[in-house]
DNA sequence: CTTTCAAGTAACTTGACAGTTACTTTGTAT
DNA sequence: ATACAAAGTAACTGTCAAGTTACTTGAAAG
């Protein structure tokens, strides 16, 4: 009995490959089109498979799109995890994610117009996930580094916004600015831009060494 | 020549009340479903005119949501150049504004997400009325009213941000908050934080009159 | 009255797309 | 070897939606 531990033949069948590619794809076609736009044709063709293997694996269209987020989802929890505390170092960083992901921001952006205020994909685990933020940011309020006046999941939300805006809109972006948001200049600027406005955040009344 | 003039019997034709109709359907459909899930069928149901006159005043379905977009640019620029100017208002009154009119969030959202970085629908006068805003929000930081370390550019889009996220992305609101954004609890309490987060804005090293 | 053209209608065409059917191939266990 | 199930394929089906055709109705100018 031996279950195919090794079963790396280029050429032969490979399951687990073939579910990888269809994701792979999948997220591809889903971010840059949407739920509706995008064309099960099309995912299978890029991942190289017979359509009706798509079908076998996730059911439907829809049952793959759930897939694709909750993968995306689990990664990018795994990411915030690892990021710094600091806000100063925080909200750059949270902006260059949304930077070098923009799949992820697009995908958030599908599901808010696609479901609006209804119940959403993955509720719980996100749920959980956007506590333990609200918790971080309740200790750096009270350790000082952010304003303590302030709601913590209000505040949150803003950190969101902040960062992850001008991938959203990137026209907007551009007419604000002048410049693309994929142009090196902007995030530049912007990064530079968060880690002033971080420095507000943090409720600056006092001098920085007491 | 009486070029109908006073042609208002309300059984009879009426090519403007027509047209009217039809734009009146189209933005509600094309902000609740976006260019690609809208359907041409529902809007010429909706508007209770044939799908035929619809093609006959528009053109195609990408020249009536021109046109839809094109009149809600318009509307925003009219309200915007009467909003206050004061940040501690100002903030509060762009979120307002986005609450009342989450069509006009979402069709943006839309055409970012459809157009992306590409040039956009009306590009011209748009460029105008945002050039405009970023030398208001110069002016703003000229008399101390905000702070004049921060990019004018950049921080004009930080203000769209951090009024327009909770109705871009209600569904990360309701994770990050508890509420629902159409929750009059979560508006008070979103405007509240604006209205406090202004006044970091403001740089406000110095007390409020010197 | 009648001509004329814009306003309006219903039924149709054409293409695309989600999902299915009926079938073949391949690896593995007995 | 051979039976069996999972992996894979090509061609098909029903539906739906954008856009069109060929026609009718209404108002107003001469």
């Amino acid at each position: 009995m031996k279950t195919g531990q090794a079963t790396q033949k280029t050429g032969g069948r490979n399951p687990q490959q073939t579910q990888q590619r269809i994701l792979e794809a999948a997220v591809q076609e889903f971010s840059a089109k949407g739920f509706a736009g995008a064309r099960v044709d099309v995912i299978a063709r890029r991942a190289r498979i017979n359509k009706r293997m798509l079908y076998h694996y996730f059911g439907d269209k829809e049952g793959l799109f759930r897939e694709v987020l909750r993968r995306k989802i689990a990664e990018r929890a795994a990411w915030l995890a690892t990021a710094p505390e600091e806000p100063m170092e925080r909200l750059p960083a949270w902006f260059q994610l949304a930077c070098r992901d923009r799949e992820w921001v697009q995908l958030l952006q599908w599901e808010a117009l696609q479901w609006g205020e209804k119940k959403v994909i993955d509720e719980e685990r996100r749920q959980e996930n956007v506590a333990r933020a609200v918790e971080r940011v309740r200790q750096q309020q009270a350790k000082g580094l952010l304003d303590p006046d302030l709601d913590p999941g209000q505040l949150l939300l803003s950190m969101m916004a902040l960062t992850a805006y001008p991938m959203a809109f990137p026209q907007l972006a551009r007419l604000a600015t002048g410049l693309s948001v994929s142009d090196e200049k902007f995030q530049k600027q912007r990064e530079a831009f968060l880690r002033q406005f971080a420095v507000l955040l943090s409720g600056n009344k006092a001098g920085p060494t007491p």
